[in-house]
DNA sequence: TATGAATGAGGCTTCATTCAT
DNA sequence: AATGAATGAAGCCTCATTCAT
């Protein structure tokens, strides 16, 4: 094996350990609560020493950052995907988006969590400013996706990120209420539940039927 | 001055002081988040000692949840207010619980957040046990409103709850909205998206007209 | 009732209420342990505030000495009833101030632990001085008897207070014994046992009889 | 130095600093009083980090657990060494046992007062157990020997855990005797005294000669 | 005199981060 | 690059003692 690719050996499995990080990261945060989980409970469920992570990351926050980043890059993915297919992937989009969110709720909150932990912070000002420019990136796809409907008359004519915005909010917060665990002792029928709100979320912007119409 | 007058007057100082703690508690909660407030800079913004704190409550969860108990009774307060009064306050019952929460957005992303952070301790499980009764009363005040609602025809006829929760889904993401800063930034004409939200949120749950009514 | 009357008899409470505040704080730190005994545990076992607590002792390690001195106290005055009486009580002081030991062996730990508390301690240094001087006093009267048995030829003629130290010893190690979790689950015929060990104490200072005699 | 090398000079290191810091841990307690050391002490005293000392130890009083453990340990080894020398040696082994004891009374003292504070807590409990366990061996060995010498006669034909604790006492007593300042004061011939201590308890448990012998 | 709220020094423990090997 | 022992700032909580009423 000549050097050459020896070192690119070295620097793929350096790239594959970061990976392993950031997985068992956030398995631990998902399982115990960010708050819980040291460095060392990570550096211990990778197999690697402490030390190591601080070859990777500059910080525990860096850890929180980029997962958030690597959260949204798999959203943008999901566009980048279904953008390139044909016209009937991209009527998808919108609710891909959302179901995206709520496949798994418990981490979405965790997401949600961290950003209020990171808001405060200059730390990384770079990688928060890549976070925001890869949601920027996704919403102008979503945007771009409410236009077309709008024009074809489908969704009320409202500024586009209005209708983004409201889906948004109902899907957050019916994460939120799915993992309440006071409110869920309420919800006995979860799945009509679901069906409901998930009805209402497809009604919601649509345009107003007049009697005219 | 009697005794008795003396005394009652310690006792309601003391209560005056505890407010005080809660109070400036809040305030330094919803300023710098809560993880960053310690117990002494509690006490410096009340100016008494650390240790008084403690005469107070019992542990820095302690305020944290008698925080969360006084936001829901002041909820419960409204009910009781509404309730008592006529056939067209107690119309407004439910439009008061969200907007009750609505109007400090962040007061209510910092209760959500101390929620996640509590569920899983079993320190003061009294507390947690009254908390949770504060919010199955509002609940079921606002379930027996919605019952009504729905004999007059005027929701569609799903479990009560249903209703209770997507309003309350709908209201969580409005807030989680508010106080995102990356979101923020999107939406220009607040007051118009709001209101378009408030919208949605009325029609929602009503029964769907359809051609034959 | 006179002036001097109420006067001689609030100070009869005063004493009263020391009295009790000694006799619920003893109760206190055998329960629990002196470490985890507060004040204001002992002011609320009494009834009263945590301040009256400090009209009567100037610290908590006062409380400490006051009992140490009572316990000796009791100890002189076994000496003092038994001493004026007849020849034969005379005979049963050593047996007395052995058995008035054993009897409470949680207690007599007790104080030896807060002894070592106290010693390097320089506050109260009248009340310590006053411990000793009660505890020579009854050493004296000890050594006294000794030395009269010693006189009748009883008793191995060496400096008396061997034989007291000596006895001090073995009940000192057997109170020990008495309450040491551990050791006591060897012990199956207690009563067995500490007959053996009375049996020893007795004899233990006899003259040795050679075959001469 | 081969990596493996390495790697066992730093565990080694990190045992003799687990070292380090006990002894100092125990002169500190010795000379001031367990109360009185806190973790910082130690940390200085050892000169490292008050985090350091948690990298061994879990909590202080699993320094107080490992100090005692350490001293049966020691004890256990006496007995080991003993048990397998010459018959002689094994004559010596009673009274090794107690010298072992009597040698440093304050250590044992100690560790008396430790087993005090430890009793009614749960934490480590794995560590409690093992010293019992240690201490339950020391027992059977000594036990053991007192089986063979009541065989031969030369002990009195008592339960033998009689004799282990009878002298268990006196050691126990006699120790209490020797670092107690108030009756320290009395002993003026302190070799003297333990010399008649030390007779008394060679004879104690002897069977009694009857006329007849 | 009696009270008990207030105090704050001081203890234990945690954990992100550093750095020598 | 990998390690993990070492660090120490910082947090929470306790409680003997004071003092104004």
């Amino acid at each position: 094996m000549s050097d050459l690719q020896k070192v690119s050996q070295k620097a793929q499995e350096f790239r594959r350990r970061e990976e392993d990080i950031l997985q068992k990261a956030l398995e631990l945060f998902l399982e115990h609560g960010e708050d819980k989980v040291t460095v060392e409970m990570i550096a211990d469920a990778v197999g690697i020493g402490k030390g190591t992570i601080y070859k990777h990351f500059e910080t525990k926050d860096e850890i929180y950052l980029r997962l958030m980043i690597r959260y949204e890059e798999a959203l943008a993915e999901v566009f980048t995907r279904l953008n390139s297919g044909e016209e009937q992937d991209r009527a998808r989009l919108a609710k891909e988006y959302f179901s995206f969110r709520m496949r798994e709720p418990d981490k979405y909150a965790l997401f949600d969590r961290l950003e209020h932990k990171l808001t405060s912070q200059t730390t990384c000002p770079e990688l928060v400013q890549k976070l925001h420019d890869t949601r920027a990136g996704n919403m102008n796809n979503l945007v771009e996706i409410i236009n077309r409907r709008i024009a074809e008359g489908k969704l009320e004519d409202v500024p586009p990120y209005f209708h983004v915005f409201a889906a948004w909010a109902l899907v957050h917060g019916a994460v939120a209420l799915h993992h309440s665990k006071f409110y869920n002792e309420f919800i006995e029928d979860k799945d009509g539940f679901f069906n409901f709100l998930a009805d209402i979320g497809i009604r919601m912007g649509n345009k107003r039927k007049t009697r005219a119409d």
